[in-house]
DNA sequence: ACAACTAAAGAAAACCGTTGTCAATAGCTA
DNA sequence: TAGCTATTGACAACGGTTTTCTTTAGTTGT
């Protein structure tokens, strides 16, 4: 079963529907390896279905959201783009120019934030770690 | 000299006037250790010169940040709080519940950085890394 | 101190991404 | 196939931010 397709049965658990629509915005957000914002998903969506609204897009990502399929991407140039959800304990590299994400794992912070609980007196719950940067293709 | 004052000549140096509203703007905002949103900003700076409007406070803001005195900082309730810039290669600490904000050294990311360079074949230009938690204060 | 210049102010309106409303449509289930 | 209702798209509303405009006031040179 494609990714698509068990998004589109994890909104049918839930009581969803699956619409054209639906699978529009579905398909590209999760076969995108790039931080996409509501307007380019819109955009690309339309390409599928071309009678889609924006508000759609809105609520589709809404859902998708809520269900912890995708995630909101924070950028220099704004925090409105969405990209699948990391698995498990994974951060995020994004190509400057194009978007182009891909995750990794590996960091090792356990150290140093043992310590600052120390020194700070702060519980520390949760860490964001992005890199940028050009992906091959940008470097030009 | 505070660091307000040496806010209010730096925008001085640019051509800027220091007037009252911006002086409150610009005392607030050097002088607070928590990330604060323009509403935010607005309200306090109203109890040091009430007839100072919003627009000022986001023009204010907008002129500290062209300067790199302030910065944008990226939070799970959006991304519209500001907070005095890090002074050299720093991260931020923030309490989730009060926004109460701490800056660090010491993150070491390079060896990670590398190995993902040479795996990924990505440029990797800058990284961000934020921590979140509760401060002292918030543990209840 | 004064005048001249112009940056900055506040008020009001515009802007625009996002969210809410609503009647019509179309998945799903029995 | 019929009935229920989740979802849709059109449209309006919303709210944070930016723009416009006129007035105020900080700065500079005399
Ligand atoms: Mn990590
Ligand atoms: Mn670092
Ligand atoms: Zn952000
Ligand atoms: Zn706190």
């Amino acid at each position: 079963m494609s990714l698509s397709e068990s998004w589109l049965a994890q909104l049918q658990v839930e009581g969803g529907r699956v619409t054209a629509p639906r699978r529009a915005v579905v398909e590209i957000l999760a076969e995108t390896d790039r931080a996409l914002n509501p307007a380019e998903v819109y955009e690309l969506a339309r390409r599928r279905h071309p009678a889609i609204g924006l508000v759609t897009v809105y609520r589709t990502i809404e859902r998708l959201e809520a269900l912890r399929l995708i995630e909101r991407i924070h950028q220099h140039d704004g925090c409105h783009a969405f990209l699948r959800a990391a698995q498990g304990h994974e951060h995020v590299l994004l190509c400057e120019r194009c978007g182009r994400a891909l995750r990794f794992v590996g960091d090792d912070l356990e150290d140093l934030i043992r310590s600052l609980q120390e020194r700070t007196g702060f519980i520390i719950r949760e860490h964001w770690l992005q890199l940028f940067g050009l992906c091959p293709a940008c470097q030009t």
